[in-house]
DNA sequence: GGATACGATTACATCGTTGAAACAGCGTTG
DNA sequence: CAACGCTGTTTCAACGATGTAATCGTATCC
């Protein structure tokens, strides 16, 4: 279909070489075959094969980003920002869902796209260390999300644990003193889960508040419908909670639909806060106190790390490069939000 | 990094094509050889160099999906359908947002990604007829939502009109006389929204309901925003409406939080409809009446179209077929789900 | 038993691009 | 003026895979 370099070559009337070092900048060409060439570029509306291109230099362009869900309006929101990051420094996004499955979240770490991507960006769900280290395949890898062993891996994230308790501090500081959270997971390498739910401890203890584990249900997953039905749970408790601390907004934004359809009031019956701050909860009734990660930050610094880590060159550079740098651990912004769900005044 | 063919070959003692033959399902290999390439073959943990494939091949097994806004939850939700019906049939999808801008649609249709993939599946904004009959690059392409001229273009979509026209007639049948709409656009070419206002207007008239375009006022963008902003407008009119019409379910939620907030009963006070049945409809409070259009459907439909479009061949293939195959339309399901934001007996 | 057919394998060219190196021309320089 | 250095251009050989055609061996047929 397109036109190739040496269809250029022919009616420009040089050699292929010549053409390629038009399309590339290369200095070293007259002026005067310069404009002959670019004109039959244009006139043949050249583009060059990225496949022929890519085999010769080793290097695709591409760059996978491999997700638990994109319909789960946090990763919706970061692909954006991973996208628009990537483009910046002319590199396509190619998306991954794994579905948060164990199986899927392996075959990415093994490669499943290793020959269509020079470097991935990877927010795990279930993997753990020994999955992570026994990865062979060594293409670039930025982790999303709470680092996972002291490998070779670049990793960005907002310090969970840290988040976590200031949100539960924030409701005890409104004097709750029964507080619900609302996303722990059985699976020990929900690594994320596990410093959300410590953060909450922390904060618990440090207020000199019991911990009750009924308190606390895990959930199957971080969505609406998960949220919701826990929500219910703890609503039937013989001593319900005052306030619930759920781990994403999506888990907020179901226990919220099951507090106001018990006919409860948010937040004076119930006080219910998320986090991730998706766009949601900022027009949910009553809108969502939430922690949100700088996600823009997030995207930036881990396209920055993979580009780094991809370097300039070709794959043999790559391998050696890849093994010597050093890793980087970003740890990225984010801010307590508070809305109406917890300190709210909205009618209703 | 990865083997190539040749260190396998070298590694079983044969030549690279029987290699090649081997990794293809070749029919004729001897047993004995084939056994010795397969081990060879795992113990150097061959992978093919899709870059290499595709240059010969001509193909990239890479399909696009272009779409305005990946945060928007239809689009996600959308995209998640697709790119499973991708990884069906062996294709991989590179997402491509176009912030539903001209010129990035534009360039979307002229190809920007031309050489990195075999199909398009395109969910245009502001594109229009001109743009779409001006394309030159023949990549294989099929549109999403309302179809825009009778060019050679597969689409896939709903009847915007009739669904339209349903939901306005659900709000009839519910006794109110004064209903808005949300989400009128000044953009001429913005085709999608033309459809589901005909179809409005055409309910009333059918009701004998006279057409007050007060009530219809233009937005921007379709984001929450959008929704609760505007109808700040229409509940500041001497006669607001008893029941609004949102042209998809982020307006209405936007909607239904200014409406909520103003201190108003949803749907007691006024009713609020949507459009797209995206999640946050089923957990809002209340909960949103709206049309679902059937997404896995539409996905799967536009993925087999390309698919077919794209044929079985490589590229010579493929233009000869493109001009030849008749365009197909296909019009998807949908179904108007009633919820609590129109008929609703949710407390509060 | 020699021609024939077919199974199994290989050599070679090729996809489109680019790095390395060679080469041609021309002005400098010692 | 020969050697050198520079610009400008070309030739050549890859990158890794695969289609085509050629080759080789052996079983089959008359």
């Amino acid at each position: 279909m397109g036109a190739s370099l040496k269809d250029v070559a022919a009616r420009a009337g040089v050699s292929v070489k010549t053409v390629s070092n038009v399309v590339n900048g290369y200095t070293y060409v007259a002026p005067h075959t310069r404009e002959k060439v670019e004109k039959a570029l244009a006139e043949l509306d050249y583009r060059p094969n990225l496949s022929a291109r890519n085999l010769r230099r080793g290097r695709t362009g591409v760059i996978a980003l491999a997700l638990p869900e994109l319909d789960a309006p946090y990763f919706a929101e970061l692909s954006r920002f991973v996208i628009d990051a990537a483009a910046e420094r002319g590199w396509t996004v190619l998306i991954d869902q794994t579905d948060g499955l164990a199986d899927r979240e392996r075959q990415v770490l093994q490669g499943i796209r290793e020959q269509l991507i020079d470097g991935l960006i990877f927010s795990p769900l279930t993997v753990g260390r020994e999955e992570l280290a026994a990865r062979t395949d060594n293409t670039p890898l930025v982790l999303l999300g709470e680092r996972i062993l002291d490998g070779p891996t670049h990793h960005v994230a907002i310090d969970n644990q840290r988040a976590a308790r200031e949100m539960t501090e924030h409701l005890i500081s409104l004097g709750h003193t029964r507080i619900g959270a609302i996303g722990a997971q059985d699976n020990p390498s929900a690594n994320t889960a596990h410093l959300r739910l410590a953060g909450y401890r922390q904060a618990l203890e440090a207020a000199g508040l019991p911990y009750d584990d009924r308190l606390t249900p895990s959930t199957r997953s971080y969505h609406r419908a998960d949220g919701a039905e826990v929500m219910r749970r703890l609503l039937a408790l013989d001593e319900p909670p005052q306030a619930v601390f759920c781990f994403n907004d999506l888990l907020a934004l179901g226990a919220l639909r099951t507090a106001l359809s018990a006919g409860l009031r948010v937040p004076q019956d119930v006080a219910v806060a998320g986090f991730d701050d998706i766009e949601d909860g900022r027009y949910s009734t009553p809108t969502l106190t939430t922690i949100s990660p700088d996600k823009g930050q997030i995207a930036r610094t881990a396209v920055e790390l993979l580009d780094a880590r991809i370097g300039g060159t070709g794959r043999a550079a790559r391998r050696a490069e890849g093994d010597a740098a050093e890793v980087r651990e970003v740890e990225a912004d984010y801010r307590l939000i508070v809305r109406e769900s917890t300190v709210g005044t909205a009618g209703a």
